[in-house]
This record gives structure tokens, sequence and C-alpha cells, in this order.
DNA sequence: ATTTGCAGCTATGCAAGTGTAT
DNA sequence: AATACACTTGCATAGCTGCAA
């Protein structure tokens, strides 16, 4: 959150954690809600919500696909196998994915 | 937004607005943003941002790229050349999409 | 003159599927 | 049982060109 612009200043955090405590049913799923939300193209500072803004179309396809395979990952408490099945993406390939994004299966919370 | 469950009620109808006042500086955007908030699969009705909980992941890619594409287009007032060179994409490969997606040109607001 | 709608074709990218060691 | 790869194959996609409204 330290990253993030916040181009809607104080208005927009509070507006954020209202959506948050309204949206949220599960708890584990507010990090990843956070991190989606505050997820940005550093070059760009426009407003709106995240990989929208990204400046082209591979960009805005990264963008959301590592926010999706997060979410998810979360939503599966990072067991890739289960994961993998949840959304129809053979493991192979969302290993794959992870390797591209970044993304290690050490963070658990 | 007559489609859409609102699974937070009249609170996140408030946050909603609040959020879209706060976040736009272009009055054209509003209308993507409200669409690309409201867009959602029948089938899921679990809350929070749109695409993310599209079943799988094929699913939440085209739910993306839909939105992505539409609100571009407005971006760039429908003016599908203008587009396609913005967001780095083959007019022609725009153009595909826009058929599979089913987004036709008439709508201009 | 510019944008659109679409039909090809080619090249690449990506996901599936399999194997294997840890 | 799950993970972290490597590798091969086939399909889907993107790029490019061309042409008629």
């Amino acid at each position: 959150m330290r990253d993030y612009p916040w181009p809607g200043n104080i208005r927009e955090l509070k507006n954020l954690l209202e959506r948050v405590c309204i949206m949220s049913d599960q708890i584990t799923i507010e990090a990843e809600m956070l991190r989606s939300y505050l997820e940005f193209d550093p070059k760009e500072d426009v407003s709106s919500p995240a990989f929208m803004n990204a400046a082209t179309f591979k960009q805005a396809k990264s963008d959301f696909e590592r926010a999706y395979i997060l979410g998810k990952l979360e939503e599966n408490q990072w067991n890739i196998t289960k994961t993998a099945e949840a959304i129809g993406l053979e493991r192979s390939n969302l290993h794959k994915k992870m390797k591209i994004y970044g993304i290690e299966p050490k963070q658990k919370g």
C-alpha cells in the first residue's frame, strides 16, 4: 500500500476500506483484494481499477493474469494442484505462469 | 445496473458511487467504470471486482479482455483504428475480438 | 481520404500432456 | 500426494496483407 500513489487521496483510501468491509465474507480474500486494487504500472499514474490502465493490451493481460492467479492461489491456501484444478488450468502451466510472474509459493497469508 | 445482484446491498451502491466520484477526472470513463464493475458471471454471485470471480482461467481472461476493450474503445470515441494503435494491437485483431465478444460499434455513449 | 469489415495466410505463443526427480 | 522443473505437440492467437464497401 505504501507504493501506491493514491490519486484519490484520503477519500480513495476511505472508499477502499469501506469496500473491503462491505464485500468480503472470507477474511483471506481481503489481502488479495487490496493487492489487486493497488497493483499498478509505475509509468502510468492514471486513476481507476488497476490493470484497466495498462498502456498496452499485452501488459493489461499480464497484469490481470497475475492478479487473478494470486487471488486464486490465496483462495486455495497456496495449494498449486488444487488451484490449477479449480481454474481449469494444467498444473504445469500454472507453474510456468507463477515463474513468469515471479509468484513464489512461500507466502501463506 | 438493474441486472447486477448487489451482494453488498445499498452500502455497495453507495461505495461504488463514491468511488466513481473520487476516481474519475474524465466524465466519459464513468460509464465504463460502472460497466466493468457491474459485469459479472450470472452463475457466480460472489462479491468483489467482477472478472476476478470467473470460474475458470479462460473465462476470467475473456471477461477481462472484453471489459478492457470496451473501456479503451470508449476512451477513443469508438474509433477502432485509433484504439488498436493506442493499445498496441493489430486493427484486424481488435476487430476479431470485437466480433468474438459481441461488441458492436454503434454505441457512442 | 480515411475508416471499416472481413478473408486469407503465416508465425508465434500458449496450454495440454507426459516424464521425472525431489 | 504435492512440487519443481523439462520437453514435445497441437491448437489458438496475433501479425500482416489485401480488398471491397
